[in-house]
RNA sequence: CGCGGGGUGGAGCAGUCUGGCAGCUCGUUGGGCUCAUAACCCAAAGGUCGAGGGUUCAAAUCCCUCCCCCGCAACCA
């Protein structure tokens, strides 16, 4: 008996600072659903996941909510534990990077390098704001040298700070990549990474910190902490045990097959992660493949936009499995996919409800029906059953091919095929004629077994991207033998034994009635906001959109504090090389001032020019783009990205209060 | 000229590398069926493949120019 190829496969350590999305069960999915699919097909697959803990805003965060940094991200990951069980995902490990297995490897690795020369101590001299906490490059800095988010003054500070020489390996790694096209998938992020980066050349890495304190200290050095490039990056190999005397797992499963990240993250992985490795004299991934996102209707799903869909509440109204269907077969996995609740429930009905889910239940009540439920024995077969047969057993290597491109939704789209060409099948036959002639019942036993034994297969190669499904339909359809349930046994059209009871069950996949839940999955009614009938709405300035939650409730007093006037647009002008932004003139009363507002993509400042708008008048001057703004336009806005300037109903002099 | 992705029936997409009848899912319309979860099956309508030019016997596909959308960066509500 050789030995099983392994197969080690990953997803990025999440960052614990806030619960985790759809988006991140999509990346996951993806990884449960491939592990799956190698252990099926007889591989030794090894699946990591895990956190990345460390970091400034996981250490301001825990201040924010009064609790050590520890125990706030103990609380998180425990979500996220939760979260993956819900889903079913089967990692078999999950690294957390503030484990000491992790941290002392860390130390280990970051000496390494710096005795080796990789890693030296220079200082990284910058333009400081001190009340920002925040560096700025000297192409972000304002006219004038000022901050870009404070505008106060920044001050060149010279910070210590060890630093990886990228710049070393950059020829390395140009070469690596063009002689290894599979390295970087899909190939169009290979390009991005030599056009981005490297061919500009590549700048040697700061990889130390001593501005904050969350983090693994440098053991030689212990007021810096290693920043997150080689903490996180690490976990692939510090979770196998790499460096330790225990380190059977690394020898065993290092390099990994494949790396899966987000698009967001291809650079790192792509080019800090596989210097790191060389550097250390160790073998690189075989793959990195940077899938796409999932794309709201409105746009890129964010906390800010309240457009945040959250996969728990979808996993127990429809299921982990109608969910990891959804997610696997909707798009492509390289591209980007839009997500909608509506492209959710549609996917749901048509390919689970209707296709499979119906398949099996009429299956099994004809047998039910014309065989009381006795698995019937097949009979001579026509062209009809040879084709069936045919499909059937050429399926699992269509599956293959297509799953070892990680192309989960053509390999989805090969199983719905035979499921398809079953319902057309039924309709071809028409068993329920065959029932009523005596003497067409072996015709009819057949038919019904090749239903039966279409649906053992189908169910079987499902298992990988919905593991609740295979069983529930073996349980209807007569299933017991686990020699039935494995990928050998596709290879067997009869694996399923004929005299065997059929049990009609719960319908898999309910038909959802769609217009109905669109409804009640709607989000809570939005804020209330200020919208241009109401022209003088005390509301919170235009920002309303950002915050899902209401604002506090607020007395006259606190409304007294804002002042509101209106204002004359005398000259409006786009400011250049700013997509959003107008610069306005605007007489209020007797005075004349300048104000910003990033509205360049609703108005053209001809529209703006002659109206008469709300602006708030005291709020603090800020500097944009070299250009100080004294005061704000007020703007309504709704959450499908439409805004428009509040202005004054009929002619009153600029200048006037609003209250 | 900052970087990258994209524009294909009403919607969402595949096809473009390697030129060869424009395809899939959903939706719409008509028909069939009654085993089944009002499901299933068949058929039809619907496309200047973003625009223009070029190469070719032949272009969604290759080359050139342009327009538009999205993401990153920048900036902002």
């Amino acid at each position: 008996m050789p030995e099983k190829k392994t197969f080690y496969l990953t997803t990025p350590i999440y960052y614990p600072s806030d619960k985790l999305h759809i988006g991140h069960s999509y990346t996951t999915v993806a990884a449960d659903a491939m592990t799956r699919f190698k252990k099926l097909t007889g591989h030794d697959a090894y699946f990591l996941t895990g956190t990345d803990e460390h970091g400034q805003k996981i250490e301001r965060r825990a201040a924010a909510a009064g609790v050590t940094p520890q125990q706030f991200v103990d609380d998180i990951v425990a979500g996220i534990k939760d979260l993956w069980k819900l889903m079913d995902i089967e990692y078999d490990d999950f690294i957390r990077t503030t484990e000491p297995r992790h941290e002392v490897i860390v130390q280990k690795i970051f000496k390494q390098l710096f005795d080796q020369g990789d890693i030296y101590k220079g200082s990284y001299e910058g333009q400081y704001c001190t009340p920002c906490e925040a560096y700025w490059t000297p192409t972000q800095l304002k006219e004038g040298g000022v901050c870009p988010d404070c505008g106060g003054p920044v001050e060149t500070v010279r910070e210590e700070c060890y630093f990886f020489r990228l710049s070393k390996y950059q020829d390395w790694m140009i070469q690596y990549i063009r002689e290894h096209p599979d390295f970087i998938q899909p190939a169009s992020r290979a390009n991005e990474m030599l056009n981005n980066f490297l061919l500009p050349g590549l700048e040697d890495l700061a990889v130390s910190r001593t501005t904050f304190k969350w983090g693994v200290p440098v053991d030689f050095d212990p007021k810096h902490v290693v920043y997150v490039w080689i903490d996180a990056l690490s976990n692939y190999i510090t979770a196998l045990g790499y460096g330790t005397d225990h380190d059977q797992l690394y020898k065993k499963y290092w390099p990994a097959n494949v790396h899966l990240v987000g698009k967001e993250i291809v650079r790192f992985h792509t080019i800090i992660w596989p210097i790191m490795l060389h550097a250390l004299g160790l073998p690189l991934p075989k793959q990195v493949f940077g899938h796409g996102w999932l794309v709201l209707d409105g746009g890129k799903m964010s906390k800010s936009k309240g457009n945040v869909v959250d996969p728990v509440r979808l996993c127990e109204r429809y299921s982990s499995d109608a969910i990891r269907y959804f997610l696997l077969r909707e798009m492509p996995f390289g591209s980007d996919g839009v997500f909608s609740n509506e492209a959710l429930l549609t996917r749901i009905n048509a390919d689970l409800a209707n296709d499979l889910g119906n398949l099996v239940s009429r299956s099994v009540a004809m047998v039910e029906k014309y065989f009381d439920g006795v698995i019937p024995a097949p009979g001579a077969l026509t062209e009809l059953e040879q084709a069936l047969r045919t499909r059937a057993l050429a399926l699992p290597a269509l599956v293959e091919k297509q799953m070892d491109a990680l192309q989960f939704s053509a390999a989805l789209a090969e199983i719905w095929k035979l499921i398809g060409e079953c319902n057309k099948y039924i309709d071809l036959t028409a068993p329920w004629v065959l029932a009523k002639n005596p003497e067409d019942r072996p015709r009819l036993g057949t038919v019904l077994y090749h239903l039966l034994a279409c649906a053992r297969a189908a169910a079987v190669l499902i298992g990988p991207f919905m593991p609740r499904t295979p069983g529930r339909i073996f349980a209807q359809i007569g299933v017991v033998d686990a020699a039935a349930q494995d990928w050998a046994s596709l290879q067997i059209f009869e694996a399923l034994k004929p005299g065997g009871k059929v049990q009609k069950g719960e319908a898999l996949f309910p038909r959802i009635d769609i217009a109905a839940e669109l409804e009640a999955l709607a989000p809570a009614a939005p804020p209330a906001e200020p919208v241009a009938a109401a022209p003088v709405a005390p509301a919170a300035p235009a920002a309303a959109h950002a915050a899902p939650e209401k604002p506090a409730e607020i007395s006259i007093d606190d409304f007294d504090k804002i002042d509101l006037r209106v204002a004359e647009v005398l000259t409006c002008e786009k400011v250049p090389k700013a997509d959003k932004l107008l610069q306005f003139t605007l007489r209020v009363g007797e005075e004349t001032r300048t104000v910003l507002s990033g509205i360049a993509q609703h108005y053209t400042p001809e529209e703006m020019i002659g109206k008469k708008v709300v602006l708030l008048a005291n709020l603090a001057p800020r500097k944009i783009r070299g250009v100080e703004s004294r005061g704000m336009l007020l703007m309504a806005s709704d959450d499908k990205g439409n805004l428009r300037a509040l202005t004054v109903d009929g002619d009153i002099d600029s200048g006037s209060g609003i209250s």
